[in-house]
DNA sequence: CTTGACCTTGCCATGATGGGAAGCCCTATC
DNA sequence: GATAGGGCTTCCCATCATGGCAAGGTCAAG
């Protein structure tokens, strides 16, 4: 089987397979007299492996240990699934960041008129200072001890 | 005051103070007679809203957008608040994204018993052709007519 | 004047991916 | 057998935002 057919055959586009045997994620393809790089199943199989990995938000290093756990069969199950685990906690906390960019920026929308008026928190926040974009406080009392 | 102070003020690094302004994002800085840039306070002002705007999650572009709104004095807020709630949806979609990931592979990693033999339902799927774990299919019928 | 901290520019690297060029190979069709 | 078209090869470049390093100029304090 020839790149093209290895790359349709899993779902890997035919550059990244010449990268991924680059990067030591294959082994190097076997060729043809011709110079051709040949696959078989299994080497089909291993690039779907890699494809459903890094659809799964692998990258690169994590998908090489899970390719050598799955090459091991001496591992042991209790290691895959602490690297599933893990990457896990990291989609997780990757979500959070992204959670709390976007309640901040719906908070600011919200305040928003959103008419054709220029007045706008959202950049006055973004031009603002500190972080945070308007706790309680109350706008300027007249006595600023307690500030 | 110098890119040093400025980056410290600003709290965004020397380095990317230079590439904003190769980049356009900022004005080209005035320069002492040495050749060193000099920033106003207003500089910092503006290296500020970039980096809150990138804390936000914004790219390059956007936050270009959001400068020139920034100081546009007749834009309307209308279009502030376009950019930011289409900012919250991408922001939203990475995170549902992230959700199917975590969500698979968290089903994956309670089916795997995590113990010192090596049978993993992990491994199992990401060696398997088709995407999803398991559907109903029962797998070839007698003939293949339908399919 | 020396030292050390700061600044300048320029180049290289990242990670995963795509684009493109120049050139070879294979197959089908005439 | 010649030609056309598509597939393959390698190599280089670009992305995006960021950091690192090196060689050299500048400045302030001692």
């Amino acid at each position: 089987m020839n790149i093209g057919q290895a790359s349709k055959a899993s779902g890997v586009s035919a550059k990244m397979i010449r990268y991924y045997e680059q990067e030591g994620l294959i082994p190097p393809a076997a060729r043809s007299l011709s110079g051709y790089r040949a696959y078989t199943e299994q080497d089909v199989q291993r690039l779907r492996f890699i494809r459903r990995a890094r659809d799964l938000g692998f990258q690169m290093d994590g998908i090489r240990e899970l390719l050598a756990l799955w090459s091991d069969r001496s591992r042991h199950s209790s290691e895959v699934k602490r690297l599933a685990l893990d990457h896990v906690e990291r989609l997780e906390a990757r979500m959070r960041e992204l959670r709390s960019m976007a309640d901040t920026l719906r908070t600011l929308a919200d305040c928003c008129a959103g008419d054709d008026r220029p007045d706008c928190p959202i950049l006055a926040d973004l031009g603002q200072d500190g972080t945070p974009p308007a706790p309680p406080s109350p706008p300027r009392l007249r006595s600023p001890r307690a500030a």
